[in-house]
DNA sequence: GGTCCAATTCAACGAGTGTTGAATTGTGGG
DNA sequence: CCCACAATTCAACACTCGTTGAATTGGACC
């Protein structure tokens, strides 16, 4: 590539040549690595192919560009969350239970972009962008609990047990799993970083089930592989 | 004197009114509001009542100003939980761990700004200011899983538990407790945000605790409030 | 009173930020 | 062929950031 230090002269050759998609894609991964407040506009349109002022042309802001990253990624995973938790479904809970930290993991696994997002950026309480991603949030953690009260009613998991609580437990800490496992772990165990989230998610789903179940001893399921 | 909209002809009045530790004290309020990547050092100079090059003169740079505020902080931490952590302790393990929690809550919840420096740098896996935490952090994650092995030992935890990714799980979920909760759960359930923290302390370490020990209905302590 | 020195401030640099308005391009229809 | 229009770029604005070098202050010591 003898490309010379040209300062482009050509003003607008491509016609329609980056679409809405794409910039929703290099955004995603531009999150990822600089969390929101520190992700640039500039460093999305880099990556995009384009200039920084086509985002404006399809975006009307940084704030609604981000938000519509939220409104591509989790409706499905809310989708899939609503059918998890059929009442119709008798299967025992321990099963139910598994399935849901498999679609939380299914859905987040290759998105590292929004998990950033959600861990950084929902803390902040006052600020404003939180806003769009609570309401995202709340109906998931919402399918969730039904699940668990579902169990409780069967009789399944500890009466005693406040199923807001533990559904903020399984889900958060599912999170962790996906994010802060296998840049830490590592180096203090001797288990290469694919494994780890593997290892971590069983490891976690054991602890759980026994802390929730009425009988800590009732069978868990075989835990399938979660990629499967 | 005709005070003509003068742009500050005061030059140097004060002498040695702001000290480190005063500049200490500001960044980490301004940290905690804004993060670390957000936060400027001009916003922690105004806290502090002096020019924002008074802090290059006591540190040498904004990492360097972060890194002396993780070294006032986690050394006490440390030392408490190294005290815990004595296999001279013979008191039941459920006893140990909910005496490891409250140390984690008392010396970590006053100072919003650390934690999220702890939950928003660590991740950034191969970036400059995770470093400095990590080194700071690994130390207390061992005395937490040299209470979980002895807990072992002595037969009061179940044999085929993972010292390492429990306490992961243990600290890691308590640092939620702390940050998220409040901020989440008031709006979900009828819980006043002071509540919460130590509501959702106890749900923690109940669901914890039967899923670590050996026999989950050997008996609990009685759960002293986390601020005593 | 003069001198030295630590503490502090001022003013600026260069780089990066979100955002905008005007200009330029390619394309399809009349 | 030309015109309308959508897509794209250019260039700039006003701002903030971390950082630095030179200037200024106040007090201690002689």
């Amino acid at each position: 590539m003898t490309a010379l230090p040209s300062p482009r002269p050509s003003r607008g050759p491509k016609p329609t040549k980056v679409d809405p998609d794409q910039i929703l894609d290099a955004a995603q991964t531009v999150f990822a690595e600089s969390g929101l407040q520190a992700a640039s506009l500039r460093a999305i349109a880099r990556r995009a192919g384009c200039d920084p002022a086509l985002i404006y042309y399809h975006f009307d802001s940084k704030e609604a560009l981000f938000k519509a990253l939220l409104e591509r990624r989790f409706p499905p995973l809310l989708l899939e969350l609503k059918r998890l938790a059929d009442p119709a479904d008798l299967r025992p809970a321990s099963a139910r239970l598994w399935d849901v930290l498999r679609a939380y993991h299914g859905h987040l696994k290759d998105d590292p972009g929004i998990r950033s997002l959600i861990r950084g950026e929902i803390v902040r309480g006052a600020e404003g962008l939180s806003e769009p991603i609570e309401a995202q949030l709340r109906p998931i953690v919402m399918a969730v609990r039904d699940v668990l009260q579902q169990g409780i009613a069967r009789q399944e998991l500890r009466p005693d047990l406040q199923p807001l609580l533990a559904t903020f437990f399984l889900v958060r800490m599912q999170l962790e799993i996906l994010d802060l496992l296998p840049a830490v772990l590592p180096r203090l165990m001797h288990l290469s970083p694919e494994a780890t989230v593997v290892t971590g998610m069983r490891a976690w789903f054991d602890l759980f089930w026994r802390g929730v179940a009425l009988d800590p001893s009732a069978p868990l399921p075989i835990l399938p592989d979660p990629a499967a």
